[in-house]
DNA sequence: GTGTTGCCCTGCGGGC
DNA sequence: TGCCCGCAGGGCAACA
């Protein structure tokens, strides 16, 4: 029960690059070939083995790597995936499918129960035409992103509200827990139609949008089971969370039953008094 | 364009 | 105690 939205991956974005940038990739051991997309393990290691990591950057859910020469590692996490920098020494544990050796002697490991997490090698010039990746929203923490913007686009959808903001075409980065926090603090109903909320609603939900992410970026992310940043440290904002995972609980607002449907197959937290349909 | 379903996958919790 | 089953969910394909 766990998925590392914007702020997961922003956290593990910032902690990995004060540890692996400038390093160079001596080896690599791939245990779980299937994770890596659209290369064979041979290429895949040739590629990167003895290139040096130059940067690290995040779009969406999406973790970049960029290598020297044209490289870039294009990693998603999905649901359990892990990405941690850490002593050689150390035990390795199950479900590791994949480590760098680090020419400072540490290794950074990719570990996913669920197998789902994709590690994608591509170039500059490729990332625009790797799937999912190219059609990504625009990043709701940048300036493009406004509330002209969103009034705009929410207009032209016929589609439930909730649905449509985890669609990364329509914003990248938030996943089922960022919205259904931000749907509260909106006071927005999950079922609602894009298209019929009004000008004050969608005012409330861009505001919402950006302080849900930053304040969940800046507990370092949210772990309720899985996640964890680069240093295999637990984030804090699950502390913080008014409604996602808490049904039959209080609503801190209005102190109502907070309740759970289902909304697009997903499971959707909400506060009936406060957020009416 | 939009909605629904199923698949990928493992661990966990509930029921018996 | 141990087994079985359903659920969790991001992204995607297939289909309605």
């Amino acid at each position: 029960m766990q998925m590392p939205e914007l702020p997961e991956v922003e956290t593990v974005k910032r902690t990995l690059e004060k540890k692996i940038k400038g390093l160079t990739i001596t080896d690599v051991e791939i245990d779980m070939p299937k994770i890596i997309r659209d290369t064979t393990p041979e290429d895949f290691k040739k590629a990167v083995t003895g290139i040096k990591i130059l940067r690290l950057a995040r779009r969406g859910k999406y973790l970049l790597i960029y290598l020297s020469g044209e490289n870039v590692l294009v990693i998603h996490l999905r649901m359990t995936g892990r990405l941690v920098y850490t002593e050689a020494s150390e035990p390795v544990p199950r479900h590791t499918h994949l480590i760098f050796h680090l020419s400072d002697g540490y290794q950074l490991r990719f570990n996913d129960v669920r197998q789902f997490g994709r590690v994608i090698l591509a170039t500059n010039k490729t990332l625009s035409h790797i799937k999912g990746f190219k059609d990504l929203g625009p990043e709701p923490l940048e300036k493009d992103f406004t509330r002209d913007f969103l009034r705009r686009e929410l207009k032209r959808k016929r589609t439930r509200i909730k649905p449509l903001l985890l669609d990364q075409t329509f914003i990248a980065g938030l996943g089922n827990i960022y919205v259904d926090e931000t749907l509260h603090r909106a006071r927005i109903h999950p079922e609602r139609l894009a298209c019929n909320l009004s000008p004050r609603e969608i005012a409330n939900l861009y505001h919402s949008i950006c302080e849900v992410l930053r304040e969940g970026i800046d507990n370092r992310g949210t772990s309720m089971r899985d996640y964890v940043d680069g240093d295999g440290r637990t984030g804090n904002f699950q502390e913080f969370l008014r409604v996602y995972n808490r049904e039959g609980e209080k609503c801190p607002r209005c102190g109502a039953t907070i309740d759970r449907i289902k909304v697009g197959g997903r499971s959707s937290y909400y506060c009936p008094v406060c957020q009416k349909e």
